[in-house]
DNA sequence: AAAGTATTTAGATGTTTTTCTAAATACTTC
DNA sequence: GAAGTATTTAGAAAAACATCTAAATACTTT
């Protein structure tokens, strides 16, 4: 499993904030390293990391690789925890 | 915000299975050790950071100190990850 | 195909993390 | 209070991580 590469590549806040950039829709590696006080080859590291991680996916156009959020792993982990927490799943849903 | 060492405590294979075996109930130290092939002085360490996490909490009886889950933080966890994934929270709770 | 921009890869370096052994502390019971 | 068990702390060592610079690759446009 995955899993806990997924659990790694979420404990950097940079990759972190780097997810967060990505909720408002796909950037290119350069519109994201913008964001950092960083170079350009950090950044295509800790992506690379989520890119394995399987938090984000891309996708080239023109020039750029433009990189976006994958939430599908996101329900995992969501579901790990929801079952440390109560054992139950989805308990509010309806 | 003490949100970056959740994160980081949740990272590791061994922390996270102490969070599952303290799903069942509290445990010592000692009975958390046996389930692993490493030293007390490791998983004291482990354990230390899971406290300092707000994951567990200790309670101290007779000659033993035992631990057990704190499930408030993780929450929080799913709260960040809820926004992540689609920017409401309880999306589906009734 | 040459030049230019975007991104990644390689290699090096300092920091952080995980683990151990040995010693210290804490608490019980005799 | 001495001896015994449980756990933590301190210090050291190896491995993993985050970051940089420099070079390489990839794709576009002229």
């Amino acid at each position: 499993m995955a899993f806990a590469e997924t659990f790694k590549a979420l404990s950097d806040p940079v990759r972190r904030q780097i997810l967060e950039l990505l909720k408002k829709g796909p950037l290119s590696a350069g519109d994201i390293g913008s964001h950092f006080d960083m170079t350009g080859a950090t950044i295509s590291y800790h992506l690379k990391i989520l890119k394995q991680a399987d938090l984000i996916f891309e996708s080239r156009e023109k020039n750029y690789i433009y990189y976006q959020l994958n939430t599908t792993v996101l329900e995992e982990i969501m579901l790990w925890i929801s079952t440390l927490k109560g054992g139950d799943p989805g308990a509010e849903s309806k």
